[in-house]
DNA sequence: GGAATAGTGTCTGTCAGACAGTATTGG
DNA sequence: CCAATACTGTCTGACAGACACTATTCC
């Protein structure tokens, strides 16, 4: 065993996920992540993940290193985003500069939030080429994006703090790109439990019923594992 | 952004699970993890799990020095093992010699291999006190795995290459700590394609009918998503 | 009242789980 | 034939999804 550092690159990626304008036909309007046009070389001018090295002195753990990065890179509030970590990705061949080991973050906010912030927000599902192997880093955080959907309520982190259930059950089918029965969402989502109603909230406006507001349920257990939509059975 | 490396400790952990004997009772012989006795400072003389520094000059990437680490720590066969990344445990804290950040794999292996490898392979239901915050590392790592056995074939990984179908519904029932139901587990298999039946192959001995000897479909889709029991679905 | 959207009730095919029944071996 | 375990068939309650129905607002 060797005792003085290895020399391996180590940074912090975020991957800060929300959902694109389109409001105009159905299930378009779908996700869409934030990138920045990288100032140096390597791979100047082309568009990347924002990221930063680990800041011993300053940061607790590496959360602490993304919550930074969001902050100083993007001018996110930290306010209310989700944010976790999907994992490393290392290499030989992923940077030029050397054997690299990169942590993947991943956040979900509003689209109101990501407006003000720094960067451009361009689809999941046509993403132009970025730098490094970040595509690829995109492509398995969606991935693990529409997986978590389906069975928690994650999807909840991309609506302002208070939302109706037809917003919800919206932005459940951007994500997922299919349309979930209204009977079974709102079904599901009673007894799940991931969400609370707001007493006496509603939202007005429409020359049409009001619609009952909810919040994200229990802020700390902010996610569950129930079924929003079955995963198909037969092969 | 700093441009020198950042003062940090990367290093890479193993948790090698495998199952442990206790043939007598059903539902004992549980999930087993391996450990090893540290034998220098921080924490000399404690149990901890497997680890080691990455070598950027050998290693192409971060699960090369797990399998690196798994081969020279425990002498175990590069052989026919399951090897996945679970996530990086990070912080000031969590290590005496300064900020520290661990890429954490886990590993399953049928018990005839870690049987002839270094180590202890102790319950995770009965952890002794680990090194550093390796007893916590564990513990997630055993959640992972318990919910992964619930809808994937991650448990044939911990029986030898060929296997009957009791044997593995027993694999099953250990890791979850639960019966399955024999008709259901038989129906899910079956449909979810992801065993293959050995033409010809058959366990004899018992008194008893032979039981058909199956193998692991498809080896690098090696891991699907198949329920194997249902998660309860009424609060 | 009509349009529009919010929200609920009901029906039906299908599946998970329970359990009983059949198959095949050694003694 | 018996014991023991491998394997299969069938029944039933419950749920997912489909769809029709009611509720409430603005005009």
């Amino acid at each position: 065993m060797v005792t003085e550092f290895p020399p391996v690159i180590l940074t912090v990626d975020c991957a800060l996920l929300s959902l694109l304008p389109g409001d105009e036909d159905p299930l378009s309007g779908g996700l869409g992540v934030v990138t920045l046009t990288r100032d140096k070389a390597p791979f100047e001018g082309m568009q990347a993940l924002p990221g930063g090295y680990v800041f011993a002195d300053h940061d607790k753990d590496l959360s602490d290193t993304a919550r930074r990065v969001l902050a100083d890179k993007l001018g996110l509030d930290p306010g209310r985003f989700f944010l976790e970590q999907m994992g490393v990705v290392s290499g030989a061949e992923r940077d030029p500069r050397g054997w690299a080991a990169t942590v993947v973050y991943y956040a979900l906010a509003p689209a109101a939030l990501v407006a003000s912030a720094k960067g451009k927000l361009v689809s999941v599902d046509a993403l132009p080429p970025l730098a490094f192997d970040h595509g690829q880093i995109v492509a398995q955080v969606v991935e693990r994006v529409r997986a978590k959907a389906a069975y928690s309520n994650i999807a909840g982190f991309l609506l302002p703090p208070e939302f109706t259930l037809p917003e919800l059950q919206d932005v459940y089918e951007r994500v997922l790109g299919q349309k979930i029965d209204q009977s079974v969402f709102r079904k599901r989502m009673d007894e799940a439990a991931l969400i609370e109603a707001i007493p006496d909230g509603f939202r007005t406006g429409g020359r049409h019923r009001p619609a009952q507001l909810y919040r994200l349920a229990d802020e700390g257990a902010a996610l569950q594992d129930r079924a929003v939509v079955q995963r198909s059975r037969r092969k």
